[in-house]
DNA sequence: CGAACTATTGACACCCCTCAAGACCCGTGG
DNA sequence: CCACGGGTCTTGAGGGGTGTCAATAGTTCG
């Protein structure tokens, strides 16, 4: 059984613009095959050189770096609809580790076929640095929260930035959504230990604002999130504009 | 007098491949004319929707995100040979702020001959998803400095990060280089107080490994400052192999 | 000469890290 | 069936790294 691409960022702008009958036949080509893991598989690792790129269908995971004392740092969580591999594909080597938290299903493209994308189809290129670009933004962002935030900031902000995401992704059910990772993942995208990290989510379910129990967020004060989180607007475009 | 644009990434390849004639005649369109400006101007504004995107030519800035608290997170520093502006450009609103530390002189282009670049010059557009991987990838080094070291060991990164830098860029003379900028600079991209920043650029003078004095950076002991930042290689390609 | 900015240094407080122990869950094997 | 081990979450105690406050000195500039 075939799973849609409808998530896949280099068909984001299809939703909009009609796309062209020969995209549609290039995105074929281009598109290699489905791939599905286990929990805990290792997609990507530091310092290789995948000969593929993933969108991811469904699941979850994380990518991160390592230091050599052995220390983690996690740069991103994540979700469906991202793009993974950019970075060995343009570059020829992958700058952190991407891992499944749950089983997830990947859409295979050929790293060969990108430049072909670039010399025939500039709106897609278009739509990749536009991807890069967001990525960057919201590195940017983090490392301005794990630098200037303190704990109980940092980790409203965090959850804030997931339920927003969630939300644009139509993930959120009720008040909440799925978060399958463990106390120590948070902690270290954060930059704070998993003993303060632990009694942080304590004091944020105390407060009545949101909970994290059993993989599963719940914001019940999204407003106060928001605030404690200290970010005003946090709109983000879908949609490249030129 | 005009400048060369010979530190401008888009040409970055030029050094290796030959550049199409027609090519060339494509830069001198794009390429809309030169800015020169003074210490402490800004040049982007954090929010704002530019119309012009930059390289520097020369100087010294930085870019930075600020939060409604006041404080202020430094994104990077910027140098020779930087491109500014790839997000105004991309999606339609600067994510960080951009400022000068110096004099510095820029080459301007045309955010509207963007679309024109992808549509008829993919080697350059290629160039393009190259620098926004590269930022991303830098990006992620700064997070996990600020998460993940102490206070020696974020400086100690800093600076061989910059040095590194400089080097490449030819801009290393004698075992130092210009760093035009104040403490409060490196205490916000880091993620340290001022006061903490200077006693520990004391220690690390003390060290004899490295010190900062009337905007020069000297380096003494190199081996002993990756040591201390914890890096290993550090290597980067300077230019797109596809 | 005074105002403003930056660098420097000491004293003190506190946020957060480390260490440690216990609870709970789950898989495995005796 | 229950014992055992490993993983995760939770909580307390104590110490250290880092922030904040404060004061001094040097420089530039009007």
């Amino acid at each position: 059984m075939t799973t849609s691409c409808r998530n896949c960022p280099l068909r984001r702008r299809a939703l909009f613009d009609p796309i062209e009958s020969d995209e549609l036949d290039f995105m074929q080509r281009f598109k290699s095959g489905e791939l599905s893991v286990d929990a805990d598989t290792l997609l990507m690792m530091e310092g290789s050189n995948s000969p593929q790129l993933f969108t991811v269908l469904s699941g979850m995971g994380l990518r991160y770096k390592t230091l050599p004392n052995g220390r983690r740092q996690v740069v991103n969580f994540v979700f469906p609809g991202d793009f993974l591999g950019l970075q060995a594909g343009v570059m020829n080597e992958m700058k952190h580790s991407v891992e499944a938290t749950t089983s997830m299903t990947l859409c295979v493209f050929n790293r060969s076929e990108l430049w072909n994308l670039f010399k025939n189809h500039p709106g897609r290129a278009y739509d990749l640095v536009w991807l890069a670009s967001l990525e960057e933004h919201f590195l940017g962002d983090a490392l301005t929260a794990v630098g200037q935030r303190d704990a109980l900031e940092r980790i409203s902000w965090s959850f804030h930035r997931i339920y927003i995401r969630m939300t644009e992704l139509g993930l959120v059910t009720g008040q909440g959504c799925q978060l399958p990772y463990r106390q120590q993942d948070l902690a270290d995208a954060l930059g704070l230990s998993l003993v303060h990290t632990n009694k942080t989510l304590k004091k944020l379910r105390d407060m009545q604002v949101a909970s994290w129990n059993e993989g599963r967020l719940t914001v019940s004060d999204l407003d106060r999130l928001a605030e404690l989180a200290m970010v005003d607007d946090h709109h983000v475009e879908t949609r490249p504009l030129i």
